[in-house]
RNA sequence: GCGCCCGUAGCUCAGUGGAUAGAGCGUUAGGUUGCGGACCUAAAGGUCGUGGGUUCGAGUCCCGCCGGGCGCACCA
């Protein structure tokens, strides 16, 4: 659409119809910001742009004058390709100029019945775009959840946890490649409390302040296995942290290392069972030690040496923030010889992009939006596209009953887990609630009344329509009726129910389109309610299994059968379950 | 104190500088003997926190104020 109007423009340019703007460039900005939408009040059009008003002041002319001139040339291509024109036929039927000077325009309906054919030919492949010619299939790398494995997954990780799956099977369907990944510690601090509170549960004694309470950490110290328990009984007494030369091997562990890093392991497995059960899979699981250990921090610092962002000062190590708008530099050596979580984030990078990735993506929660700013000019200080690396910072999510808000600590003990949550709501409701609402604010999340109106989550709606086409197809199937090879004449009434419902099934490459380049998902919740909804009124309006009128019949299972195939590609994009009966 | 984010219908939330600000839930009134009633049609419900500014046009951009959240470590 945005094209054909891009020519009608140009075309108008350079028959004289409008006036050439001074500057050469001008009239390319303005073709680049073309903007092609679908009118709120649908009798305005399929679709309207806006580009006359935009335009007006590049092209002096009023916008009605311009809209005017797009407007005969789109009419012109129309009919001349009609009328044994060469090429394919355009996208547009019809162009007017209405209001202060937009554009609306109708679509041919030819041009429905092409989408709809391509989507019952290959209707898995509906929904996934081509990479653009000359357009870079970005190699992505989402990082998120990454909690520590020092406790299960509370509801507190799960708005990550989907936001990270839905904006990848997002890119994914855009033409991007994906990798997922879950960055985790499994030495330092932590690490040593978990290894602590559990040693103190399984000699009976009460877990230390600072420890962890929940009752994950009894169960725990109550399965530590025979081996792990001899190696921690033989291993050293020691106190202090545990630092990178500890986890190197080069000095022997304790007894609270040795539990705590069992613990932990066996918390991480537990954490990617969970996920799993969210539809939530990584294709990398990386450590934060590993970085140390495989030389990625000491080659980031090499980098960052060469380029003098680097000053030793009070026997720390820091970078030179400040030189990028900063307002103090950051540690990344402590005087104490250990490194800071800045510095092993600066290894990352360096780790990251020597795969071959070259986009970054980070899911954070809000709480780290302090942090954005300097890692990112790390990334700039270290070579690399400052706008390659992207943090996406996912807003709170405030869970209250009954109207007042839960804390939720994990040290503490007091928490629902994912687990809980999911057995309550329900896996695919959860995936809806989180897909609909944009990752970047703040939401309120009513357990109890989440679990009294489950039922009532429109993701059911969706899903029910689906079951439906189903039915329907299935009962054709039983009939003998089989879906028409073609459309037909089915859509030349654009104001018909089987158009109206052709036309939202076509929009979803658009909505992919426009998901990935803003990194959100909440637009495919909204298609597949307005799909869900096209298809009603449709199905109310028109019998679609009747024996009496097999040519029409045939006509509208097609049209079923696309829409079928659309909506579960909605919802496979969402990780959401495609019932054909429920 | 400084910085970032947020404030839209009774509730939970959408809303690419464009036309009459939308959806779901809830409320109200109808409909559905026809393929699945987890349905359909419609109504009521809004000073878009507030006051200025920019613009042909502002919920959207800029500034002030009010209210809420978060962050300001040689913590992780």
């Amino acid at each position: 659409m945005r094209d054909a109007v891009a020519r009608a423009l140009r075309r108008a340019v350079a028959s004289g119809a409008l006036p050439a703007p001074d500057d050469a460039a001008a009239l390319d900005a303005l073709v680049a910001g073309i903007e092609v939408e679908i009118p709120g009040n649908r009798d305005h059009g399929d679709y309207a742009s806006n580009i006359a008003m935009k335009g007006s002041k590049v092209l002096k002319r009023a916008p009605a004058q311009i809209a005017a001139a797009i407007a005969a040339e789109l009419t012109a291509e129309a009919s001349e390709r009609m009328h044994g024109g060469g090429g394919a036929l355009g996208p547009i039927a019809h162009a007017e100029v209405a209001g202060p000077g937009f554009l609306n325009l109708r679509l041919r309906a030819g041009l429905l019945a092409d989408h709809l054919d391509a989507i019952v030919r290959a209707p898995l492949a509906w929904g996934h775009l081509a990479v653009a010619a000359g357009a870079p299939a970005y190699r992505v790398n989402i990082e998120f959840v990454s909690a520590n494995p020092t406790g299960p997954l509370t509801i507190g990780n799960a708005r990550g946890a989907f936001v990270g799956d839905l904006l990848s099977r997002v890119l994914e369907a855009a033409g991007q490649s994906v990798t997922r990944e879950y960055y985790f510690n499994d030495f330092g601090e932590q690490v040593r409390r978990l290894g602590e509170s559990v040693i103190a549960l399984r000699n009976g004694v009460a877990v230390a302040e600072n420890g962890y309470k929940g009752d994950y950490v009894g169960e725990l110290a109550a399965a530590i296995p025979p081996d792990v328990a001899a190696r921690a009984a033989a291993a050293p007494k020691r106190s202090g942290e545990i630092d990178v030369e500890g986890y190197d091997g080069t000095v022997a562990d304790d007894e609270i290392a040795v539990i705590g890093r069992w613990a932990s392991e066996r918390i991480r497995a537990g954490i990617e069972a969970s996920l799993a059960v969210l539809g939530v899979e990584f294709d990398v699981w990386r450590s934060e030690g590993s970085l140390y250990t495989e030389g990625f921090v000491d080659r980031a610092i090499g980098k960052l040496r060469d380029g003098n962002w680097l000053e030793e000062r009070e026997g720390a190590l820091w970078f030179k923030s400040t030189a990028f708008g900063d307002d103090k530099d950051r540690v990344i050596r402590k005087s104490s010889g250990a490194y800071t979580y800045f510095g092993s984030d600066l290894g990352y990078i360096v780790e990251k992009f020597s795969r071959g990735h070259d986009r970054l993506i980070y899911v954070w929660g809000q709480d780290h939006h302090g942090t954005v700013a300097r890692l990112r000019n790390a990334g700039e200080a270290l070579g690399f596209d400052k706008e390659s690396v992207e943090m996406l910072l996912v807003a709170w999510v405030r869970f209250v009953r009954d109207g007042v808000e839960m804390s939720m600590s994990k040290r503490a003990g007091t928490f629902i887990t994912l687990d809980e949550l999911l057995e309550e709501i329900g896996v695919d409701a959860a995936r809806w609630y989180f897909a609909s609402r944009s990752a970047t604010t703040a939401i309120d999340f009513d357990i109890e009344a989440a679990k009294a109106k489950s039922s009532d989550n429109p993701v059911y709606y969706a899903q029910y329509a689906h079951a439906r086409m189903c039915s329907i197809l299935r009962k054709a199937s039983a009939e003998s009726l089989a879906p028409a090879t073609a459309i037909g004449s089915l859509l030349d009434d654009h104001t018909s129910p089987e158009a109206k419902l052709a036309r939202a099934i076509v929009r979803l490459p658009e909505v992919v389109e426009d998901s990935s380049t803003h990194h959100e998902t909440q637009g495919v919740t909204t298609y597949a309610t307005e799909l869900a909804t096209a298809f009603s009124a449709f199905y109310r309006d028109a019998k679609v299994v009747d024996a009496s009128a097999p040519e029409r019949s045939a006509g509208r299972l097609r049209l079923v059968a696309a829409a079928a195939a659309s909506l579960s590609a909605a919802l496979r994009l969402l990780g959401i379950s495609t019932p054909e009966e429920m």
